[in-house]
DNA sequence: AGATGAACATAGTGTTCATAG
DNA sequence: CTATGAACACTATGTTCATCT
């Protein structure tokens, strides 16, 4: 068993449920962590919500679709890619949160262990 | 700032504490945490303690006494390293423990923040 | 078995670079 | 500046080995 959580599981964990509530794209949902996890101090690295994109399309959770942002062509050419669940996906995010959950409550309990005994 | 607290920054809080209970040396500390986290499946690395004690002591927090281990010279021949605190070291722990806690809090907010915002 | 230490190997990151509109 | 991706570099850690009683 690893000591803590890893930032690749944590990421994920906050991305599944970003593309629960709608779809989304690597960059916007990379601006919203930052400002989410801003009062933490936490800056999640883009590597780190692009790597993880990648993990959930490997493992079948999301498919990508490219698209442009713009609802108008010959104003705005930027092309992102959506992300989205594949047909079993929401049934494999769901197993993987609660495998997640799992850990936090583990990891929140040693937190918690170490401010009781050392405090 | 880093995702979480590193294991090596939790295992010296701990070790610090129970230096403060009683002298103590390496490998019986070892063996004490591993029973205490034996709940959570966690199992510290025997590297990190003592990796942890070799970097108090160069922090000038601890020093290392030599010893025999049992009463008797005759029966017992085990050598074992004490560890106590510096003159300073009182207080350069104290200053450790604070930095640490602040991190400790913080990390606990995110886990939080993760089983409120994903479940 | 108890006890200490270091060497070696690797995974998970942080940082930088590349590309494009 | 938005947006995506990969390459590279590093550091904390896991694993193994060495040594002694």
């Amino acid at each position: 068993m690893a000591f803590m959580i890893a930032q690749r599981a944590y990421i994920k964990l906050f991305l599944i449920t970003k593309v629960e509530q709608r779809r989304g794209y690597g960059y916007q949902m990379l601006e919203e962590l930052k400002q989410e996890f801003a009062p933490f101090g936490y800056v999640p690295p883009q590597s780190e919500i692009y790597r993880a994109l990648h993990e959930l399309v490997q493992e079948g959770v999301l498919f990508r679709t490219k698209q442009l942002k713009g609802s108008d062509p010959s104003v705005d050419f930027q092309e992102i890619v959506l992300y989205q669940f594949t047909d079993d996906g929401t049934e494999k995010a769901e197993l993987y949160k609660k495998q997640v959950k799992t850990d936090l409550d583990r990891c929140i309990g040693m937190l918690n262990k170490a401010v009781r005994d050392n405090y």
